[in-house]
DNA sequence: GCTCCAAGTGAGAGTCATTCTCAGTTACGC
DNA sequence: GCGTAACTGAGAATGACTCTCACTTGGAGC
């Protein structure tokens, strides 16, 4: 129909590698680095369908798998039966400490100790997921409750 | 029908805590602890509907809940979306290692530094899957490579 | 031994997150 | 401008897990 260059964000690209920048997935890129803390798969949708109705959940699934295996989203847990993503901050290999009360989402160091395994086991991949308040979240409620 | 004292293991009562002793629990118990390794409630539900046919998977994954709580079963992560379990060595808090080959379980102690969460941070619980080869099974593919 | 009753059970429908399919659309290299 | 493969939307399919409800049964009290 038309032949405008497409203008979306260089850096849309990025999340999803070298592949294609379409419209939905600069959406959804713009959308997840604007979420605050951990957010599911469907409030993703959710906020991407408000400014762009029409794009279906497939699509955001689509696109959260390929941001995940870029390294620009993580998977930092699970809540009632639905996986948590986040914003990567760093791309070094790391995990994250979700606040229950804010969503807050901060990266902690991988503190996997080597020793603690048994003996001659290889570890091809692991998971951690850390649960609690932040403190900002804990100095809030212990004013209410003071 | 009858009057007999049932006669299930006194060791089946163990997994469930307080309560009451049944055929179809003390059933999935005992297939529970003659598993190896990680299991899917699925996996156990079949090896008990194998000399018990007739027990729901419903129950099953109530008796598994109920273990998990009594602390006898531990969630050690999950594999294609369903959970895996394994009967837990020890009542003190630990880790599990999964061998990816065989299904292993080794018992992993926890290593979670609190130096490496942001400050302040309140943790209220955390998990941590561990996936890998276990020393037997990394001997074994050694063999067939060399 | 009998009775009572709450915990436990089986069957299967329901829920919900996620994936798959497929025809149509579109970004982008040439 | 054209060709094409990547991407999309819609919604059906999948699969793990939970819920409901009428029925059964373990175990305590008598």
């Amino acid at each position: 129909m038309s032949a405008h260059p497409p203008d979306f964000s260089a850096a849309a690209r990025l999340p999803y590698g070298t592949r294609r920048v379409s419209r939905a997935r600069a959406a959804i890129a713009e959308a997840a680095s604007e979420m605050r803390g951990a957010f599911t798969a469907e409030r993703l949708h959710e906020r991407v369908a408000r400014e762009h109705p029409g794009i279906g959940l497939a699509t955001v699934y689509r696109a959260v798998a390929a941001m995940t295996e870029a390294g620009y989203l993580a998977r930092v847990g699970a809540r009632d039966g639905a996986a948590l993503y986040a914003v990567c901050a760093s791309e070094e290999h790391h995990h994250h400490a979700v606040c229950e009360s804010c969503g807050a989402v901060a990266p902690v160091a991988c503190t996997l100790v080597r020793a603690a395994l048994p003996p001659g086991f290889a570890v091809t991949h692991h998971e951690l997921a850390i649960y609690g308040m932040c403190a900002d979240c804990a100095r809030r409620s212990g004013e209410v409750g003071a």
